[in-house]
DNA sequence: TATGAATGAGAGTTCATTCAT
DNA sequence: AATGAATGAACTCTCATTCAT
């Protein structure tokens, strides 16, 4: 049995996800989700509380979930493989996420509300966003020595989350549906690029 | 002497730059512009043309001409300093271009209407597109070891340029306008951990 | 008590008679009916529905009952007085539905709109139009022979009906209301004109 | 050499025809003579009167000049054979003119001034109507005894012209164009109906 | 809770018309 | 005469939201 209320989170992502934000008025996610026009504010304050929800209560969770479960295995396996797999799962939820995220920079009223609610959040249940949690667990292994001491955690989390983001934005720009191999050899690659650098590793040796 | 054309496109862009793609109604851009409804219609097919013509005209244009300027003085001076620049002015780009970028995701018709303008306009100057572009670069400098032979251009590129925009996405979700000393150290540490990379250096070294 | 929906199709019947189709629009047809601009559209897909709908819902039904009322009386009484009754029922349709139906001509996608309508309905009652309907009343009485054999009946309706029509609409022309007396004669004076011809009766018998 | 005037009066009678009164606009008119949008204001004191225009200068005088070679030579060839060069000038004219007939009468500003304007031109010309005009013409005839002593010849030709201009619409209406062959058989049979009438001719020769 | 008709502001767009050039 | 940019009123239609049932 599915509540009304979910009934209406789960139509209203399948709307946007699917037709964009613009076609996801208060009437079309009520004749998604099976119920009439006014059902959706005895659920919800007014239409912004519903998409802030969907993002809450749905995108992130579910994005959370999969990344809690990894990085703290710190010194296990290789760091590579461990980045590959948060790699992955961050791809997957910024292709996702990408069409409420634009809605969301396109209305700053949006925008305004879900930061009130993320700050509410975050204290009411002791979150951290993505990028901090990644940087913490590069410094762990910074201080196991596998990573290398010179590195700059906060900005290899950025740099890898950014990577993926602006990625899956680019498939949504161009129409592309997510491919599992490609994408896959992508998170690959970023990663050794992320891990190599760009330099020369051993100039030395190059004579 | 500005045409009325130019007027309205630079209004335009004011309105969406400082209360969002939904306040961008063509009433509004009309008195931003200080001209009558109607007015915008005799200079652009509708409401989406003349957002595509912004993005074409306005926000591209600068960034290409910033950016080409730079790299093709290959094998000179450092490519560390070459990357800072590159970076620096997309910061920029991706800090003002965001809330467009986002009205583009935000609605599919816009987003397939800028999609196929972009390609027409391809076709007629020879232009890429700025990762390519940074990705030649950097082939080019590989070709005289001053970039790593192991190195994968084309992804270091999209880091380089995914990390900016995701950046200058957050800067704009908190609220904060640009502040010249933290985004050049942030340019600077971006820089520097995509050309030393996260491995430790010198693995032999540490005994 | 009525419902939204006929307080709406009465209005707007009455502002099209009253003002004509420039005038009729929703705005005004909504003022009119004493509720807000947005209630047409939760009772008609858009301004031509209504306009189909005026035209299948009130001006053709009271127009047929009429009609259907009449001809079926098939050798009784003379065939001029159902001519009669029948002409005098299609004047007064004429020139109430006069406005209408030049609205439709006037507006190819309202014409085509209400050609379609009109084929659906057909199929769902099963109707015919007026002229056919006379046509099969004067070929009964043809086979009775109280009609020359030699006429041809679906001209015959054709003329009836053309004539009234043409009639009403230069009615309208001159900005007349209908004169019953001048009406009742006009209708005489056609029926009779229809039923005797131009030609001399009996050619024999003038020398 | 076209005069400007003349070019602007083509243009929008083959728009009314072709695209219908609602694509008739000003631009869409000036677009087809290929000249400025204000240049029709050079012209026509607004959009009425250019329609007006049309009516009067373009529609009518060739319905006319084809009308008036016709029925004046009265007791020559046969009656049946110059009503049926009539019917047939009046169909074509009747197809021809729909659009801008249902123009007229859908916006009464339009018919008013149309209504003024042939008023004015009339007492310059002493010209008549059609229908008169036939009136007038059945009225000779049946001076010679070759049409009936009872019939009403004003009611004959209002039967003549109405019964094409009803057919006429209904072409329009079933978006067929004309077809000479059908056309010409509606005609004969039309007039022979006209003629003979529905009344059995010899009612006495039936024993 | 659920309903869905009613609301009315506001959206994008079109249009006849004007007027300086 | 011809131009065509500018005008601003008016149009159809959509929308988030309310509220009596």
């Amino acid at each position: 049995m599915t509540t009304t209320r979910q009934r209406l989170l789960d139509a209203a992502e399948r709307v946007i996800r699917t037709k964009g934000l613009a076609a996801a008025s208060t009437r079309e996610i009520a004749r998604e989700a099976g119920c009439a026009d006014g059902t959706l504010y005895n659920h919800f304050r007014d239409r912004a509380d519903l998409f802030v929800a969907i993002y809450l209560e749905e995108l992130l969770p579910d994005y959370w979930d999969a990344l809690s479960k990894l990085p703290y295995r710190i010194g296990e396996g290789s760091v590579q493989a461990h980045l590959e797999e948060l790699a992955e799962i961050a791809l997957a939820f910024y292709y996702k996420a990408a069409p409420l995220r634009a809605a969301l920079f396109a209305e700053p009223e949006l925008l305004q509300r879900y930061r009130e609610a993320l700050i509410t959040q975050a204290q009411h249940r002791h979150q951290s966003r993505p990028a901090p949690l990644l940087a913490a667990y590069l410094r762990a292994e910074q201080r196991l020595g596998r990573v290398s001491a010179q590195a700059n955690p906060a900005i290899a989390a950025e740099a890898l989350f950014g990577t993926c983001a602006s990625y899956a934005l680019r498939q949504r720009f161009f129409g592309e549906s997510p491919n599992v191999e490609a994408d896959r050899q992508l998170v690959q690659e970023l990663v050794r690029s992320l891990m190599e650098g760009l330099l020369p590793r051993y100039p030395a040796t190059d004579d």
